[in-house]
RNA sequence: GCCGACGUAGCUCAAUUGGCAGAGCAACGGAUUUGUAAUCCGUAGGUUCGGGGUUCGAUUCCCCGCGUCGGCUCCA
């Protein structure tokens, strides 16, 4: 007798041994449909698994992130079973489930073309449509490696090689393809109906840029097509919203060829916003205690010895120049600078906290291949600060900063969060008692406030713990720009200290910080956020007066100027279209409002408004709009 | 940097097997005086990314370079 908890607490009993399907089918039809696999006692495993003990199940289905998970990567299988069957000289490596799809690297002999691509989905419906049961089998290890080896899966045998000797290895065989893996998969191969295969890229064997170069073929991979087709639509908006599109359409920022990648001109219109976010920021900083600072964008490279860059982050600095025949660097960060103002003053413990910050432009060599519109670029504005404190004020200035961060964000629109909090690596500097102290006292700040985080144990950066936090957009994407960090290392290093309250030299805490991380890219995020509909506080022309004939020129002026002296950025537009051919211009500018005046806007001192939505709000004074839009602009819409 | 794809007017894209480099939109000029997403006519616009090669002839084929795009952590 088997008897069987549910997650609900109710108890199931069999007479005999039974498979998670046979559990699946006593709870319910529909269930027994919909079942991928299962847990047992937490663990995931297939669905003909045989349960011979009492134990704790969960029935996995497609509505769960891990059922979602097993649809993907037995897609991956499947694509991977059809690329044997075409390409059969083409050896398979891994291939798991990712952030809404999968991937398989293969090694072969030729670049995978388009067509291949097509050929392969084709056979992988095909393999659909057969409903190939999906079969788990274990072998030893030793038999395993010489499976692999017989078959020329040479990638395989590695990763089997790599396995201790005495570990038993699964595998899951499909029609005549058997691959090595952990599992578990859906039952049969007819449980994958929705995927598309989107891209083949370049991708190193193990990550490692040393090893071979083999082919990647992304997917994606979804329960229903439903679900799939969402997906596509999601991206097809994605697109839409492109920052590199939409910052040529409407005029907002350049990169150059000419000039070299990874450089961003900012235009007139994308300057506008830029203005916009720095001033907000000055404001917010200074009200939060900081003092502003301006400092060099290169120095003697002498600086970068001292600050340890040279050793641990030369890989990502420009060569440097001569300058007097001493090499000069261009910066790739701005705290060793602060540092330097932070020296010529002896500090006392009752100087802190110092809150120092700089819009401070960096520059750091990326890789040829990874520049990306602003998103990835080589030069970029940080919008950065450092504290310095004793210990005993981690806690309440990380707690400061995490309201500044919030609030910030949430100023640009984002609402929700996700905080990570990254402890101590293997490798690092500073003393356990203050790694101890440190990490407690982020943890305290966060939870004091109420916010959930996901620790990341062991990955902070060698020379302190430090919380980052990441957004999500419109469209769902997560981007991480803020980011917090203690350092342990540079006070070390530039030898800071301050004067205790015993008189005795003490080292303060460093606080490096960024809420937007880099201008430039945040600037890329809001554009795809807002898909270029700034609200109006950002919105680098906030309204047009529009005229229907020559006879309104001198009112619509007059509007326009009676606005800009408000401080609303304001334009008229006088030209002899018909209105309807104004209107669909500056609506596909993404301007806010158009403010139409006819004879009768004119006689009667008025506007006619309509947003961008199209829709009209009829005539009003002039002075009733400047308070609606001033409105709006100081609540930020 | 590496793999693959791509590079034609400001933008989006054409140009038989290698045979005079084109269209729409934008720009500019003129006409038009218009009431809520495109008025009409005209003008100009090109080292076909750069360099080399094959050829009577190259946007097209080959080689080199540059740039852009998709990727290069997510362990079977």
């Amino acid at each position: 007798m088997v008897q069987v908890t549910l997650p609900d607490g109710s108890v199931k009993t069999f007479e005999q041994p039974v498979t998670l399907a046979g559990v699946a089918a006593a709870i319910g039809q529909g269930l027994a449909k919909a079942a991928l696999a299962g847990t047992v006692d937490g663990e995931l495993v297939d669905l003909d698994h045989l349960l011979e003990r009492d134990t704790q199940v969960t029935i996995v289905t497609a509505q769960s992130e891990a059922g979602l998970k097993i649809v993907r990567h037995s897609t991956s299988h499947l694509m991977a079973q059809a690329v044997k069957r075409l390409f059969p000289t083409a050896q398979v490596t891994i291939g798991p489930a990712v952030e809404n799809g999968f991937y398989y690297d293969f090694d072969f002999e030729r670049p995978f073309t388009p067509d291949d691509l097509a050929a392969i989905e084709a056979e992988m419906q095909a393999l659909s449509q057969q409903a190939l049961p999906v079969q788990r089998t274990e072998m030893k290890r030793n038999e395993a490696l010489s499976f692999f080896e017989a078959q020329g899966e040479l990638f395989k045998a590695e990763i089997i090689a790599a396995i201790p000797e005495e570990q038993t290895i699964s595998l899951y065989q499909q029609g005549a393809f058997v691959d090595l893996c952990r599992g578990p998969h859906v039952p049969n191969t007819s449980y994958l109906k929705a995927f598309k295969l989107l891209s083949v890229a370049g991708a190193y064997w193990r990550g490692d840029a040393r090893n071979k170069q083999l082919q990647r073929i992304y997917g994606t991979a979804w329960p229903d097509k439903k679900a799939l087709d969402g997906y596509l639509h999601q991206l097809a908006e994605a697109e839409k919203r492109d920052h590199r599109r939409l910052g040529r359409e409407l005029d907002l920022f350049s990169l150059h060829e000419e000039a070299g990648g990874g450089l961003v001109f900012w235009h007139p219109m994308g300057a506008r916003v830029r203005q916009v976010i720095e001033s907000y920021w000055k404001k917010v900083h200074v009200a939060a205690g900081y003092e502003l600072l301006f400092t060099p964008h290169i120095a003697n490279l002498d600086l970068w010895r001292t600050s340890g860059h040279l050793d641990f982050y030369q890989e990502s600095m420009f060569s440097p120049m001569l300058v007097d025949e001493q090499p000069y660097q261009i910066r790739p960060m701005n705290c060793p600078f602060h540092i330097l103002i932070y020296n010529t003053h002896l500090h006392s413990h009752r100087d802190f906290p110092l809150r120092w910050a700089e819009l401070g432009t960096v520059y750091r060599y990326e890789m040829s291949g990874v520049l990306h519109g602003l998103f990835r670029v080589r030069g970029f504005t940080q919008d950065d600060a450092h504290v310095f404190c004793r210990e005993d004020q981690i806690e309440a200035e990380i707690s400061g900063i995490l309201e500044l961060t919030l609030s910030t964000l949430q100023a640009f629109g984002f609402s929700e969060f996700e905080i990570n909090l990254s402890t101590r690596p293997a490798k690092s500097v500073g003393s356990d008692a203050i790694w101890n102290q440190a990490t407690a006292a982020l943890k305290q700040a966060i939870s004091q406030r109420g916010l959930a985080f996901v620790e990341d144990v062991g990955g902070g950066a060698f020379y302190g713990p430090k919380i980052d936090v990441k957004i999500t957009d419109t469209i769902g994407r997560k981007w991480q720009c803020s980011t917090i960090q203690l350092d342990f290392n540079l006070p070390e290093r530039f030898d800071i200290y301050y004067i205790g309250e015993d008189g005795g030299r003490k080292r303060p805490i460093m606080i490096h910080r960024a809420l937007m991380g880099s201008l430039e890219r945040f600037f890329g995020i809001l554009i795809e956020h807002y898909a270029g509909n700034f609200p109006v506080w950002l919105a680098p022309v906030q309204a047009v007066v529009l005229t229907i004939t020559d006879d309104q020129n001198d009112w619509a002026t007059e509007v326009r100027d009676r606005l800009r002296a408000l401080g609303l950025r304001v334009d008229a537009d006088l030209r002899s279209q018909k209105v309807g051919y104004k209107i669909r211009e500056h609506t596909l500018k993404r301007v806010p409002w158009l403010l139409i005046v006819g004879e009768q806007e004119k006689r009667e001192g008025a506007v006619n408004p309509r947003n961008r939505a199209g829709k009209s709000l009829g005539s009003m004074p002039v002075a009733a709009f400047a308070d609606q839009l001033l409105l709006e602009e100081t609540n930020k819409h």
